[in-house]
DNA sequence: GGCGACCGCTTGATCGTTCCAATGACACCA
DNA sequence: TGGTGTCATTGGAACGATCAAGCGGTCGCC
């Protein structure tokens, strides 16, 4: 038996392949001549065991290179340790990065929480926006779920809640003060405000008086937000936002029209935009007319998208730390699905600017 | 009997919430006045019913408003329906959106084929690039995987192919030829040289004669494959490509410093890359010369990031069929897991050129 | 008339794990 | 000595689904 169990752990580094049914609880168990239930105690509460019988059972787990079966652990524990997080449609002609830098380090931290995330999209035929979670939610295919399009009138979040789906948003619940005040649910959400004005106050220090702002149509509470920092910046120094400012679709032809407007009209040495999309709409009606961003008229985007990175001659913009926003998320779904949980959490953080050559 | 059938039928549309646990196949068996097994095969071989039954079970299932455990489900079929998909670090200061658009069409494609994708990060901690697949494959977490970085000397093909484990490379095998000509796994990929011969060609039809290469280190067997398409379509036509190439890192400043050097020492009227990042690099020289891209110079980039479609006056560029890639995957995908399982198949398929002002 | 195949459905066993209650061993204290 | 408590460990029973075998009944065939 020395012999043999000496073989085993020179095999070690050469695990068997998994063609063959890989190793169980009662494999390791029998190995290390204990119950099953030790070696499940060894591995979610080591501190149960006795030295002595730990070690044991390690060394049998790691000879036998097991890893529990997450099958069968997530039906007796009811829990999967994955997050849902649902994707919609690729925008193709925007530049809107936002999503993929938060799903990388959405699963970076969940990662490191131990939790798995889960993408998912919506049926291609139905427009309904709860399609996927439902299905999800019902066959405990998923712990909680994450939402990232909280524009307001956007079903998901109330019906969530109704539900009592543990899930947490990226975004603030903009219909707060209809409903008393206080979210029923947790969020996590980023100043846009902050970013803008930061991005306004930027411009002035550089000398500009003529700000303009190219932002989102008013019925969008996260757009209206952003321009209420571009408003803040300029009255806070005594200046002018009339006639500076429109409100177009989010896209690049529309930051094309926008901006060329805007330079007839009020003739603004700098822009201030609600995207980077926006931005590089400004940045071709410029080109259109031979001026040179970041000498003639200066911009800023926001997003910080691979886009504005790139771009000749760089394209300042507001960077959200997503990063951190995954951070905090991850923090909230942990105390969702704590016992007690806790729930309506909310967090609000600041972005930064990165500044390039188009300021 | 039929009273309170009738009620639960009214109450379809507001299905109870999930705070209590869900129903279950007894559940289901019970109302429906059926064993468990029937309501097994009215959702899994539904052609094994009589249509009565068939009809009285799916209206159980309906008002009961139930979904199969999925954990039970994956215990007991030693299948997880999840595809497991590793995602790298972002990549900030470039113009890769290849994955995250792949990731798109992947995962709307394996919905319709009944798997959900799950992302999985590298650890932190090393930089062994086999980290994740080995726990995630012994714990039964996913059925197969999708490799997409399946460059010369990444040992994760081999190593899962060592596994058995099920897996389709985004990615011709390159060393196919040192193995005897023949990959062991199944792999989807695109042909890059076929897409540059195109971007040439292009150029070439707008009476371009002097076309430079802006491309990857040697070491790089993309990088080679996409520039044997340049040398292919400039040697159809009798034109040299001596000193008109370049071989750099894939950042901004290499094409960036690549592209000056070319237009001092060759007069280039035109450049294809390899990337779209590299492109920008050329944008970026351009800018510098007071000279436009699509008057002066003409551009071609590779990737048909967001970056190509935004920038101004727009990037022409190769673009993957990645919505096809992914179909091709997933149709691999079910072969390795069906029984019995279809393995070895490879699909090449051909990229298009994005006509944009830049050339 | 006897044999086998098929139909539609049921029953018991099983997947691999964790929860629960109970076990024996041992130490402590009265 | 006996009671009490803690510690380390155990065996049995779930969790909710599918698999495999088998039920009685009807049909077709020689």
């Amino acid at each position: 038996m020395p012999q043999s169990s000496e073989d085993a752990i020179g095999r070690i580094e050469a695990r068997p392949p998994l063609s063959v049914t890989p190793p169980t609880l009662a494999d390791v168990a029998e190995r290390a001549g204990v119950s099953r239930q030790t070696v499940s105690n060894a591995i979610n509460n080591p501190d149960l065991l006795r030295p002595d019988t730990l070690t044991r059972v390690l060394e049998s787990i790691d000879a036998l290179g097991y890893s529990p079966n997450r099958a069968a652990r997530n039906l007796r524990t009811r829990a999967s340790h994955l997050i849902g997080m649902r994707i919609g449609p690729a925008q193709e002609g925007t530049a809107n990065a936002t999503m993929d830098r938060f799903v990388h380090s959405l699963v970076d931290t969940s990662r490191e929480a131990g939790y798995h995330v889960l993408l998912f999209a919506g049926a291609e035929s139905s427009t309904n926006p709860l399609s996927g979670y439902d299905d999800l939610l019902r066959s405990t295919a998923v712990d909680a779920f994450v939402v990232t399009d909280t524009y307001l009138g956007n079903p998901q979040a109330a019906w969530l809640e109704e539900r009592r789906a543990p899930f947490v948003a990226f975004g603030r619940p903009w219909d707060a003060q209809q409903n008393g005040g206080r979210a029923r649910h947790s969020w996590v959400d980023v100043d846009g405000a902050a970013g803008t004005e930061l991005a306004t106050r930027h411009l002035l220090d550089k000398g500009h008086e003529r700000i303009a702002w190219i932002g989102w149509r008013k019925d969008s509470r996260i757009g209206e937000d952003r321009r209420s920092g571009w408003t803040r910046a300029l009255h806070g120094r005594g200046l002018p936002t009339t006639g500076l400012a429109s409100r177009v679709e989010d896209t690049v032809a529309s930051g094309r029209e926008a901006s060329a407007h805007l330079l007839d009209s009020a003739q603004p040495s700098a822009f201030v935009c609600a995207s980077d999309t926006l931005a590089m709409g400004v940045l071709h009606t410029l080109r259109d007319r031979g001026l040179r961003a970041g000498e003639h008229v200066a911009v800023v985007g926001f997003d910080d998208s691979q886009v504005a990175q790139v771009v000749p001659p760089g394209l300042t913009s507001v960077r959200q730390p997503l990063e951190q926003v995954a951070v905090e998320v991850v923090t909230a779904l942990e105390g969702l699905l704590a016992h007690p949980p806790v729930v309506g959490t909310g967090v609000m953080l600041v972005p930064t600017l990165a500044v390039r050559g188009s300021s």
